[in-house]
DNA sequence: GGCGTTGTACGATGAGTACCGTACAAATGT
DNA sequence: ACATTTGTACGGTACTCATCGTACAACGCC
């Protein structure tokens, strides 16, 4: 007997916290992520990234970035589409994303 | 039978890391150490800091930033002094640490 | 209905790490 | 010479996490 799927959490702008995100940084991978992320400007479906990783590590990757608050995740159909939280983080912590991607 | 002290490492400019660098600034304790440190501005010695932490844990601390390339020992008597590589981290990753510390 | 695609939940495993207490080393002060 | 101060090395413990394989769910398509 499995669960039913459960409701994407996003935290809100309030509550992400500076930690958070650079750990959810502080992972090659998910570094790269993001910066393909931000490479592409807009909406992405996870199954288009290349990734040398298992699909359900690839799964673990996206919540990890989720709940930090770094992306934002959208589900239509059987894909999912992810898109860097770029207003969220830039407001709540001005210049952090741009000097990290600029860096990476 | 134990060890004689060993040199402090610190990588050179070249061999700081943005993950390594997020991973050291990910942890609170660490990047309370830091943000103190930049306070401060200059050289602050280790038990100069009042830690929730046993010594052995603080110790371990600031080797994590140390080996990371986020601040510079400098041992005087029994006593060390540690600071942050600003200048090296500026120029290696510009804006970076300002927009962290910024922010915490 | 049946099949392929896409991603999830779960359980397991191995690596890393935050923390502690204790024993110690090196320098300083008395 | 001895005690104090300051930080280290080591061994251990508990927790986190990156990874995987497998079983499954939701959807779309034939």
């Amino acid at each position: 007997m499995y669960a039913t799927r459960i409701d994407l959490y996003h935290p809100p702008r309030d509550e992400i916290t500076l930690q958070g995100v650079l750990h959810a940084l502080s992972d090659p991978l998910r570094l790269d992520l993001v910066r393909q992320l931000a490479e592409c400007g807009g909406e992405r479906a996870c199954g288009s990234f290349d990734l040398p990783i298992a699909k359900s590590t690839a799964t673990h990757h996206w919540r990890v970035l989720r709940e930090a608050g770094v992306v934002k995740a959208r589900e239509e159909g059987t894909k999912k589409y992810h898109s860097l939280r770029r207003a969220d983080l830039d407001a709540r912590f001005p210049g952090l994303l741009d000097s990290i991607l600029a860096n990476a």
